[in-house]
DNA sequence: TAAATAGTGTCTATAAGACACTATTCT
DNA sequence: AGAATAGTGTCTTATAGACACTATTTA
């Protein structure tokens, strides 16, 4: 069967349908932690539980856009990148119908953030990943760990977390930003070593001047 | 706003829902080339045109259940491993109504598949990924794009493609399998040094024994 | 004994990691 | 001058790739 069964015309109405939501692990950078953003629940189910942040999937808007809108309503934050993790659909995951969720993930820099606690949520606030509110609404937690441990992987496979950083920016800084993500420190010598062979930085003619010695602020290329 | 709008109470019934479908590309190697299975649409939209096989999320499965119903009913197997690839849900896609489908993906040995040309299709068959019937149906070429690309880089990564070998193999059956998914020669001594370094193989004490010096059969260890 | 496939080791190049000091600026 | 941060190079180790011959069996 072609997404939907040709011997059955297009008659879709016979088949009951799942409610379709967008969900949206928004990661961010805060006291050298790796935070994401939670609301609480006003209402049943799981009233007072946090939650991840989504909402419906609008007949007349892609999957990215419903993503891209819920992002938008709850940080007023407009371009971040967005990247699909998976769907999540276990009946009986919602105890109100059956409800499939597109879970993705956004990595933001968190001074963009202007949080809002719009009308359905009680409060919206960061966490940090390895310190959450538990228990979560739903199965929410599966999602932020598939998410964190997809983050992992990807910042061990070089994937390099510019929607963390500012414009411009220290070498020092993309190094912690690369710590907090791993969870590890790293050799200032071998980090400025491979990231700069990795050609994907240039150095701008600006510099900070701090306290002491002043840095050299990078950019990304291209 | 966390899955359903509290505010909305859960009167689900009030939002237009899409339906939702489990669409799967299912790859396996034929006379040493990487095929997908495709069915020939037998009614509108699409008449005639090949495309992925799927169907229905039905309520009460989960989707990996789903998944797993229709690689059955279009092959008659049953144990695959399937993989979630991402979710594609463009308004416009399907003509008939908003439809969001799930892509899995499958290897499967193609000597373990029984094609049934359901009442659904018209036909069913292999066809190389190189040399597909275009057109295809929906946005299904794009879906076989992106699974063609996640196979190559896993398989680059060192995913190790156990669905689509006989539970005991030579290793120069496996790494026929590793340069077919590859599309390179591998060095016979390298691909051996680094298959058994992964120390993911055990040697069984059985021998094929072919028209000339007979070969040990591997499985996969655990 | 010829044909066909199975099976084996070394050397080289590249990448990743350990490791410590000098340079510049500010107060 | 002292405190604070920026910036720099070498050596070692592990991994990946190039490369060619011997071993065993069947017809």
């Amino acid at each position: 069967m072609p997404d939907l069964d040709p011997a059955l015309a297009y008659d879709v109405t016979q088949f009951e349908r799942p409610s379709v939501t967008a969900d949206i692990v928004i990661f961010t950078l805060r006291h050298r932690t790796l935070q994401v953003l939670l609301i609480q629940r006003k209402a049943w189910p799981f009233e007072g539980l946090w939650a991840i942040p989504g909402g419906f999937v609008r007949m007349e808007e892609t999957l990215e856009a419903a993503a891209e809108r819920e992002l938008r309503e709850e940080t007023g934050v407009t371009d971040a990148a967005l990247e699909q993790l998976r769907a999540y659909g276990d009946p009986g995951r919602d105890p109100r119908t059956r409800v499939i969720t597109l879970a993705f993930t956004a990595l933001i820099p968190s001074d963009r953030v202007i949080l809002r606690a719009d009308t359905d949520a009680a409060d919206a606030n960061w966490f940090p990943i390895d310190d959450l509110p538990l228990p979560l609404a739903f199965d929410h937690i599966k999602i932020l760990e598939d998410a964190h441990k997809s983050l992992r992987a990807k910042v061990e496979a070089g994937y390099v977390a510019r929607g963390l950083l500012p414009a411009k920016f220290t070498l020092t800084q993309l190094q912690e930003v690369y710590e907090t993500l791993m969870g590890r420190e790293l050799d200032k010598r071998n980090f400025r070593k491979w990231i700069l062979s990795l050609g994907i930085l240039s150095q701008t003619t600006e510099e900070v001047r701090g306290a002491h010695r002043p840095a050299a602020l990078y950019e990304f290329a291209g």
